[in-house]
RNA sequence: GGCCCCAUCGUCUAGUGGCCUAGGACACCACCCUCUCAAGGUGGCGGCACGGGUUCGAAUCCCGUUGGGGCUGCCA
């Protein structure tokens, strides 16, 4: 048991989701669950930044929405960073004590001096000899041993640093805080954590880390950076410029299925000529030495994809339940004029229509509003017909007092376009628009059958009115 | 600047020395189907960054060049 695998996933809370660590924890849990591990939560809020606990639900709120659930016998915490100073403060002095670090009273102003008249980058390592006692002011350094780093990754392979290119890194700062460096390792050691998977952006880092827990006298853990993902112009995603939230993708209809399917397919891909396939069998398949060294952008269009093959793979019963918080919280007509079981009826003619969830109400909102907007476009395009006006009045007098169901009105308006020499894409046209006010929609018969008779000849009516 | 990583269609990838005339997916284009729009079907466009090696044979191995990216904080 006490074998078994554990990964971790450490965010930082900073009020919202970020799809990058959407992907880590998502490879993460894969891993944990294929080798019966665990996955471990760790929030790492040692910054000041504000202890917010709705933070904190919303990486859990996150992770669930995910399926990463954390009332799995495979999910373990969430830890809190912040809870352990005491014990990165002792990882500290323990290293002090064993001459592996010392105090320095530089302020930034002066390194960077010092190293304007060196000509040489960085911290010079000036108190390394000068045995200075800790205190307000001092920060606590680590001091990088001679010779070499060489990191073990399960995606790079072996990477080699030279130590001289390591500067002593602080670990605690002049407020006696610990620094996210030794924290992150005294955590990971507490935690017993085998196998730290995290973004490349961390490659850096590691040969510190390692150092680190190699000087507190720990195993260091199997390393794999995977890929960092990057937008269009191949820069690392960041909150500023790209559409990074988590959070904002679930509320724009994208489905979690999909967006795990996409995220997961982001480096690394399911073996056969699919890259939609089912949760299951990634966990089976994924492999850290599979996945790809270099980054991936993110691709909001091919994640549209994958939402609308996830969309058209859901029964329908699924559809109109995922369907169902949208369609309760849209403006797009009054609350009151819903009706559930309306929209029932025209279901299965927007699942094929919509890519995301948040389309629906523009799809069907025609049904519930009294009077849909007329688009002016489509109605000076196709209202300018010769037969505009004719194909109105006849259609609305002939189901007046038709059979009303969809292949009933349809013969009706296709005897009509027959006798008029005419297509039935052309004559359509005029009808679909007096009555969603769009030229584009769900097919016109059956969105009559469901509207009913009395709606329908009402704003045929209106339309012909409206050609005056 | 320094350190490190990376390099297959526009994009995500398959490919681990001969199965490659480089496969799939997204996007795009065309056609079919069709009451609009979708969905679906069929087909098309399009790539191993470049230069040297190694080898009988290289997208696959090595070196270099070029080009991208990450890091370079008393942030995480």
């Amino acid at each position: 048991m006490s074998d078994s695998p554990r990964y971790r996933f450490a965010p930082s809370p900073t009020g919202f989701f970020h799809v990058g660590g959407a992907r880590t924890a998502l490879y993460n849990w894969a891993l944990a669950l294929r080798t019966g591990g665990t996955f471990v939560l760790r929030i790492e809020d040692t910054d000041e930044s504000r202890n917010s606990p709705e933070w904190t639900q919303g990486i859990i709120d996150a992770l669930s929405w995910l399926g990463i659930d954390s009332q799995s016998p495979r999910f373990e915490g969430p830890y809190f960073q912040s809870q352990n100073a005491e014990l990165h403060i002792a990882a500290a002095m323990k290293l002090h004590a064993a001459g592996k670090a010392y105090w320095c009273d530089l302020t930034a102003d002066q390194i960077q001096e010092r190293a304007k008249t060196s000509g040489k980058q960085g911290y010079d390592g000036y108190s390394r000899d000068r045995g200075l006692a800790g205190g307000p002011g001092h920060v606590l350094r680590f001091r990088v041993p001679e010779g070499a780093t060489i990191v073990s990754d399960l995606v790079r392979g072996e990477v080699e640093f030279a130590n001289d290119t390591i500067e002593d890194f602080v670990l605690l700062r002049s407020n006696g805080s610990p620094m996210f460096l030794l924290a992150n390792v005294v955590d990971d050691i507490e935690m017993r954590i085998t196998h730290v998977v995290r973004a490349e952006e961390h490659l850096p880092n590691t040969p510190k880390q390692q150092m680190l827990w190699e000087a507190l006298g720990a195993t260091p853990p199997i390393w794999a950076h995977v890929p960092v993902l990057v937008n269009e112009q191949r820069k690392k995603l960041s909150k500023r410029r790209d559409k990074v939230a988590l959070e904002q993708y679930r509320e724009e209809g994208i489905l979690p299925n999909a967006m795990i399917n996409y995220l997961m397919t982001l480096g690394w891909a399911p073996a056969g000529d699919t890259e939609i396939v089912h949760w299951s069998s990634m966990v089976e398949e994924f492999r850290l030495e599979d996945v790809n060294h270099s980054p991936a952008f993110f691709d909001i269009k091919k994640l549209s994809s994958f939402n609308g093959d996830y969309i058209r793979a859901m029964s329908l019963d699924e559809f109109i339940q995922a369907a169902s918080p949208v369609l309760a919280s849209t403006e797009a007509w009054p609350a009151d004029r819903f009706s559930a079981g309306v929209f029932v009826q025209a279901a299965p003619l927007v699942q094929t229509r919509v890519v995301t969830l948040s389309e629906i109400p523009a799809m069907v909102d025609f049904l519930f509003l009294e009077n849909p907007a007329i688009d002016d476009d489509a109605w000076n395009k196709t209202m300018s017909a010769d037969f505009a006006r004719t194909v109105l009045a006849d259609f609305t007098a002939a189901i007046a007092s038709a059979e009303w169901n969809h292949d009933s009105l349809k013969g009706i308006l296709e005897t009509w376009t027959e006798a008029n020499g005419l297509k039935l894409g052309k004559t359509q046209a005029p009808i679909r628009v007096a009555i969603t006010g769009r030229t584009v929609g769900p097919p016109l018969f059956e969105s009559l059958e469901i509207l009913g008779r009395e709606e329908t000849i009402r704003r045929l009516t209106a339309g012909i009115a409206r050609l005056g």
